[in-house]
DNA sequence: CGAAAGCTCCCCCGAACGAGGGATGAACTG
DNA sequence: CAGTTCATCCCTCGTTCGGGGGAGCTTTCG
C-alpha cells in the first residue's frame, strides 16, 4: 500500500531508547526501496534517532507527516506522483515549523534554490558519508540550516542568473521533444514571433550557444526534466 | 511483505543453510555509501548471503573481485574513475566465469545492451524492490540470466536500431555541448560536410526531429552523457 | 500610483540547419 | 573475392535559427 509503518522492532537498541526522552522523529521520503533501506539503516545505528515512517512519493510523504508529524524529513526531489518540491511547500503550508532536509542525487542548483525557497533547511547529495547525514540531521534538528559546501557554491554561482519563467520553461520542454518554433506556437496557440522571443529569452538567462546547449544545460541544472 | 513472514522464513533457511554451509559471497560496487548501506542491509537479511567486499569505482571493484572472488557481483554502471561496464570487461577478461548482476537508476537501453554484451548476467533498476533483488541474485547464482520485464522491452524496442558509431557519438556529445557542426568539424579536423552527414545518420538512427531531439533521445537512451 | 516583470507580437537579415542527392577509399567479413 | 560498414567529402536548396531592434498589455508589488 502507500506508507508503511518500519519495521523498527528488529533494532534492539532502539526499543531501549524508546524510554529515552529526545529521540530524533524521522520520516523518510524517497521512491527507491534500496536508499530507504540504506537510510534505515544508518538511523537504526543512531540512538537518538528513530525511523517513524516512509514515504516514496510527495502525495504519500505529506498523508506521512499529516499522520506521524515528525521532527526531521528526508525527502528526495524526484518523487512520482507530486515531486520532492512540491511536497515540502505542501508539508510547509500546513506545518511550518517541520524541519525538512532536501536529499538528492544531482546537484543541480536550481533544485537547491527552489526547495531552500520551498522551505527546506538542508539539502544534501545521496553521495554524502553517513558521518554527514547525521550531522546534519542533528543540526537540523537543533534549528540550523545545513547546505553541503559544494551545493552552496553551486548555487553562489548561479544565485544572480535569473530564473527562468513558467512559460520559458514550457517552450523549452517543448524544444526539447524536438519540436520547432513554428510547432511550439501551435501547441501553446501563441505566435511562432512570442516563441522565439522567449528561446531568445532562454538562450540568455542560461547563457547557452544555442536550442541544443540550452536544453542540456536546463537539464543539468535540473530546469527541466527529459 | 510482513516483517514477521520475514522473519520466519528466515529462520527457515537459516537452519538448511548451516547444514549446507553454501554461502553465495557477494560484492558490491557502488559509488554511493547510502546505497551500498541499503544493499548491505538487505543482504544481512538473507541467511544464505553474505557480503565479503565493497568497492566505489571500478578500480577498486576489479582489485576487490581479484581479491575475493565473489560469487555475485552487484554494479552500478555509473562510476568514478573506470565505469561499471569496462569494470565488468576487466574483469570477465580475467574470470570468464564472474556473474555479475548491474544495478542501474536508469533503464538507458543502450547502458543494459552493453552491460550484458560486456558479460552481464542480470541487469536491474535500483527501484526494484528487495524482493526481486534477493530473487535475481539467488537467481543468477543457480547460472540463470535475469533481466527486469521493463528493461527486457525497453531492449526489444531498440534492438532493431542501429547503435551509433564511435564517431557519431563524438560528434553528438559536441552537439550537445552547444557546437555548431562548423566548430565541431575544427575540433575534430574534418570538413564540416563530414559533421552534417554524421549528423544526418545520427537524426536518421535516434528517429529525431532534430539536433536538440537527438541530444534527448541520445541522453534518455544512455549513449551520451550531458 | 508608478515601476518592474512577464507575456505577447512585429520587423529585418545573415547564418545555420537539414533533406535531397552522389562519391571515394579503407577495413572488415563471409 | 565480393559485400558491407565506416568515415570522409562534395553539391543544391528551402527552412529554421538566432541576434538586433521596438512595442503594447496585464499583473504584481512597494
Amino acid at each position: 500500500m502507500g506508507w508503511r509503518e518500519v519495521r523498527a522492532a528488529r533494532s534492539g537498541i532502539l526499543h531501549a531508547m524508546n524510554a529515552m526522552e529526545s529521540n530524533i522523529r524521522i520520516l523518510v521520503a524517497d521512491d527507491h526501496p534500496l536508499l530507504r533501506e540504506g537510510l534505515s539503516g544508518m538511523i537504526a545505528g543512531q540512538p537518538d534517532m528513530k525511523l517513524v515512517a516512509e514515504a516514496e512519493n510527495g502525495e504519500q510523504a505529506l498523508q506521512a507527516f499529516r499522520t506521524h508529524q515528525p521532527d526531521i524529513t528526508l525527502m528526495d526531489v524526484q518523487m512520482p506522483r507530486m515531486n520532492g518540491i512540491d511536497a515540502i511547500s505542501a508539508i510547509r503550508a500546513e506545518f511550518p515549523a517541520a524541519r525538512i532536509i532536501v536529499l538528492t542525487t544531482y546537484k543541480g542548483d536550481v533544485q537547491a534554490l527552489r526547495a531552500i525557497k520551498a522551505g527546506a533547511s538542508g539539502y544534501l547529495l545521496k553521495s554524502m558519508l553517513r558521518k554527514d547525514l547525521v550531522e546534519t540531521i542533528r543540526s537540523v534538528h537543533a534549528g540550523r540550516r545545513r547546505i553541503s559546501a559544494d551545493i552552496a557554491s553551486e548555487m553562489a554561482e548561479h544565485m544572480a542568473d535569473d530564473e527562468l519563467t513558467a512559460r520559458e520553461r514550457d517552450v523549452l520542454s517543448r524544444v526539447a521533444a524536438g519540436n520547432a518554433n513554428k510547432e511550439v506556437a501551435v501547441q501553446m496557440g501563441i505566435s511562432e514571433e512570442t516563441v522565439k522571443t522567449h528561446m531568445k529569452n532562454v538562450l540568455t538567462k542560461l547563457s547557452a550557444k544555442d536550442r541544443t546547449h540550452a536544453v542540456v544545460v536546463a537539464v543539468r541544472r535540473g530546469i527541466i526534466d527529459i
